[in-house]
DNA sequence: GTATTATTAGAGTCATTACTCTAAAAGGTC
DNA sequence: GACCTTTTAGAGTAATGACTCTAATAATAC
């Protein structure tokens, strides 16, 4: 693997655990074992590897939001669609973390993001004309903007969520087990638009994702809680 | 006005405005034509400021998530919590902006929030079942968390979300009157729940919100529609 | 082998910023 | 006015972190 690559995956690798405020270009070059200079070399600032690393980031989420053209969506499809994203959304989730400062020191970033949202939207609404064509949601065009843009802000805002409510402050207590109740709670945006047809077949989907509300926990409430996982 | 309270002004209100990360201790001071020292002896850390403006701003939307007890909840309690909600969220912007950071860098701020959101969290609930009991929405109590829970992160991301996706990369650009589209959108999160009865009261109230939605603009759109504004 | 280019090391720089320290001024009390 | 406490000034410190510079080494071409 060129060096290029190997600073790019590190450098996801200590932003995700750490956040980008924390890791500086010093903790990259030492955590490869390789000297500034030459992270410089290949990189010509810190912005130029967040840059990259947005550019993987975009190709992924628009890579999976594509719509089917061949064919009527389907309820799995719905699921595969929230999986994938929650995903992406780990395997990336610095970027959002620290999204405001990272567009604020790149006007060139911030023009491709709101791009990038603009196409992300879109989709999220092809998505849902999809759903409403095959009969599985019934909804209006006008809701349909408002829905998307509802999910949006839910979906993007999950981990940063997660980690101002959490019960431990540490961050490593971030794990992609809690993805799950993200998917619910997206699943809960559009639970009111579905038909009576495909209601229950949607709602046992959604029974999957229902979290154990770990934000909901006291200090006191989260011993009990692990206690009992102990005992049964 | 004692100069405690003038730090913690114009502390307010150059986070506000330029973010947390950027403004200095001994910005706040020049800012007040205060010496550091000065600043120093009444606050023993930046973090202290930042906690003493929590306080306040907790205390403001306690204040607010009140719900009376003598009376039914009315359609148009519903507007003034939003209203004044995203006041108070607009009064306090670069609290929910850096929240993150300021969290892991305090844990007794961390845990105070964390009691915060759970007190918050449960007043939503309440309000929702005052609307249920007041006949103007039908909602299940299952559906009365999720939906609370999604209202919360849609309120709290609001000012995030404009930052990152407006037209314009100046900070500047996020003005009050942007607020009208969050309260619209969380108008959308309850729409579906809506009793025959008063499905169309609250659309109307809606209505007041419609926002135009100047994240979807490009460049080329946005001055389009500045023009017709000055023709029109 | 030699010339050229690509890659790497690592010491060092410069700006930033939270915070400290000492001493002076202001305010209050008797 | 003397004494004490509160408040203020402002120079200074120590750590940090993004980035630079020079020279050495490896790779490639001919």
């Amino acid at each position: 693997m060129s060096t290029k690559e190997r600073i790019l995956d590190a450098s996801l690798q200590l932003f995700n655990e750490q956040g980008e405020r924390k890791v500086t270009t010093n903790h990259i070059a030492a955590h490869l074992a390789i000297s500034p200079g030459n992270l410089y070399y290949h990189f010509k600032n810190k912005q130029a590897i967040i840059f990259a690393l947005f550019e993987r980031y975009e190709s992924r989420v628009l890579d999976i939001l594509q719509v089917p053209e061949e064919r009527a969506l389907q309820p799995l499809d719905k699921l595969r669609y929230l999986q994938d994203i929650f995903t992406g959304l780990w395997d990336y989730r610095f970027m959002h973390r620290d999204m405001e400062h990272l567009l604020l020191a790149d006007a060139e970033l911030h023009a491709r993001y709101r791009a990038f949202f603009r196409l992300c939207l879109n989709q999220v609404q092809q998505i849902f004309r999809g759903l409403n064509a095959a009969g599985i949601i019934r909804i209006s065009e006008d809701d349909i903007a408002s829905l998307a843009l509802n999910t949006w802000i839910v979906v993007t805002s999950w981990f940063s969520f997660l980690r101002c409510n959490l019960l431990s402050a540490d961050v490593d207590a971030i794990s992609p087990e809690l993805l799950r109740g993200g998917i619910y709670q997206v699943f809960t945006l559009e639970r009111p638009y579905l038909t009576d047809e495909y209601r229950e077949a949607m709602n046992q989907l959604q029974q999957q994702f229902v979290p154990r509300p770990q934000w909901l926990e006291t200090e006191e409430s989260a011993e009990e809680s692990a206690e009992k996982e102990q005992r049964g």
